[in-house]
DNA sequence: ACCGTTGTAACTATTATAGTTACTACTCGG
DNA sequence: CCGAGTAGTAACTATAATAGTTACAACGGT
């Protein structure tokens, strides 16, 4: 069974870590300490944020800090953000179904904009939630 | 990017085609060519779809048809009857966070239960439709 | 009894992921 | 100005699920 990556659940807990901690201390190596694998993983996974502007990390010294605050910033900017599933692209859809059939002909078009509907209800439910929401639950 | 198996769109596509055609030309071999794979990769999905109780394969001479009419069959049966992703468990979830950080001992029941609301939101918006929906497109 | 079919097992190639090692570049404090 | 600690990144490995393939046994009707 594929599942949607654990970066996801990574990002969500890097960007938790960072919204609750002091900047200095939110090195690459704390956050790995805290999520148990390795900084790599987390480095990586900072690139990302950082690409979508959630994240800003001070090089050398270390650390990191929101660029918004964790109201403004829902589940669905961290899902987006570490490029865990592109639009509508949730479900994977066989490939050169026979033309020549009816239902081989038209299963792509009819089919596909069910799927994105699902895929939407799911990124809509995401889009509720906010950092904050699950920071408070920290306290 | 992981997506879900192709498996759940074959499926559909197989079923649509049980619907619309007769029982006994609805082969292994004649769905395969109109999905454009390997019949056994169809052969394994009908297994799938016999155990959920979809549909009855004629063994020895060959066919299928559905036990249910295509407007009780909805895109959530065969998307559970293909085991593309069991409850729960669409996001994957990293493991043992380190219980020594508040972030790290509370993050999993504080987020698995909004990943778990977003994946219902999915699996209710596929309920929504019906195969019957689908074969009329075909018309 | 034969032919076409289903049901499976076994194997391969492909793909994405997660983790790891290693190295470079950067910043600051001493 | 140098060294400690950090970020950024490339390269490699192991793992896992998938999709396709070959092969073969079992079945059922003509």
């Amino acid at each position: 069974m594929k599942q949607i990556s654990s970066r996801f659940s990574i990002a969500v807990h890097t960007l938790c870590l960072i919204a609750v901690s002091s900047s200095e201390d939110c090195t690459g190596d704390y956050i790995a300490e805290s999520v148990n694998t390795n900084p790599v993983v987390i480095r990586r996974i900072m690139g990302l944020l950082k690409k979508a502007g959630l994240v800003e990390v001070r090089p050398g010294v270390g650390g990191a800090s929101l660029l918004k605050t964790p109201e403004d910033i829902t589940l669905l900017d961290i899902y987006r953000a570490v490029h865990v599933i592109e639009d509508n692209q949730l479900f994977r859809f066989h490939e050169d179904p026979n033309e020549g059939c009816p239902v081989g002909r038209n299963i792509e078009s009819v089919l596909q904009s069910e799927l994105s509907e699902a895929q939407s209800a799911m990124e809509h439910r995401l889009a509720q939630t906010t950092l904050s929401q699950l920071t408070v639950k920290f306290k």
